[in-house]
DNA sequence: GTGGTCTAGACCACA
DNA sequence: GTGGTCTAGACCACG
């Protein structure tokens, strides 16, 4: 139950990068009901219309369809393009803060230290290939 | 010129961003002036407003002093400061971008993959250093 | 099977309309049974509760008869008024769409235009009288 | 003030298509401001949130854009998109209609008849190309 | 003043 | 029960 009152980022929007999420880890399936609008909501501590809108970008992204009476389901195709989207939203928070820290005239190696702090948040710089479950980080 | 409006984060915490950016590239130096209020506005094409809240929160974060009448200076040690505060920034979209990739199940080296894409945004990857901006907008 | 969710016009409406037009075709003739409830709701992949209403308002206009136990039924002059009531339909869109094309300020032959593109889908105005249905879908 | 709250077609998409064709009119030209959404709302008598709603669709349409602070504003090419946009909306409602009439086995000739009836409310078929004022339609 | 988001609660159409 | 729309009224960010 990951939404933050407090972020930029709309909450909507936030449940569109979960759902997101969850389609291209395969947690939901293609042609699998994703939960109800009502219920999500009760879930989220949320309004149902805040969930509502979240499922009405999902469907414009061709990610689920909508079915009333019915209920949500992921889309044929909605796997793969929920892959396809969730790199794109990594890639351009990468790809920003990327430019941040060239705007602030940092090395490109500075920068690729600062990214692999970020992927072992506690462990030292020579440790291996393999990262520690990351903190939960809440923006505001 | 790197103001974005359609973007979740409000203008006038880019032009922060930028101005911190500035100051820790070494653009302007502890001492020096910053643009004035009005100025910068009309440069960024911004309500003087927006640039004046800017102002407050960089001050608040004494990045910078303002002096009645004389306008904005960046603070003694407003470089080390500056850099400090541009680090975290880029360190907070790497960790927002691995959290994303992560929910979306991205392996460590999916991961790094997409990161190296947005280090080299076009050219294959043995041109190093090449900094255009990418594209990638995700809002509305 | 020319049911669309996803239209703004109700499924039972759309029912209503699509019988109706089978028996202004004479498809189905006065006194002739109409497929029950249950069969037509499987075949047009609906709730059987849809086709039901669909059957109540063809009842209440007139159109059809139920007798208990024994389904539904074209009733005397349905066809008669079925063909009525398909003209209306008929006439009803295209008044609908000459009204949208003159609020969009375009000239009778304009519309006109437009009428004979929907009249002949594809082909040249040569061939009259190809009627393979154009794709065209407006809602969400 | 052309909203009918008994519409099949929802407030707001009667509020896109309204706008879309005075845009496609020329009414309101590219770059020109549009009625903000509580001043419309308060015009319409519906509440700023079906505005807004109607709003974000043209905005996806790529008819207008919207700039905080500043109001809504014709989009650059959103005139010929306007246009087409028109366009398309009165051939759906074309296609649908003749869809509808050959569903009911209506011949060409008749099809078309009931076309010029529309065109020409009052007058007999034997009139020229030019029509009276058509009657404001109000569907339910 | 503008648009953007959110809540609370209502009614409708459909299954 | 589901989703779809609408209202009333609130707060925020921006100009």
């Amino acid at each position: 139950m990951p939404v933050d009152p407090n972020s930029h980022v709309p909450i909507y929007e936030q449940i569109v990068e979960h759902i997101r999420g969850l389609v291209a880890a395969g947690v939901y399936r293609p042609g699998e009901a994703l939960p109800s609008i009502r219920g999500l909501a009760l879930d989220l501590v949320v309004n149902p219309n805040t969930v509502q809108r979240a499922y009405q970008e999902l469907q414009r992204e061709g990610l689920i369809v909508k079915r009333k009476g019915l209920g949500a389901f992921v889309a044929q195709q909605g796997d793969t393009s929920a892959q396809r989207g969730s790199e794109s939203a990594v890639l351009a928070r990468f790809a920003d803060g990327i430019q941040t820290g060239r705007a602030a005239s940092m090395s490109q190696s500075h920068i690729m230290t600062i990214f692999n702090r970020a992927l072992r948040p506690v462990a030292g710089e020579s440790a291996p290939d393999q990262a520690t479950s990351p903190e939960e980080r809440e923006d505001s």
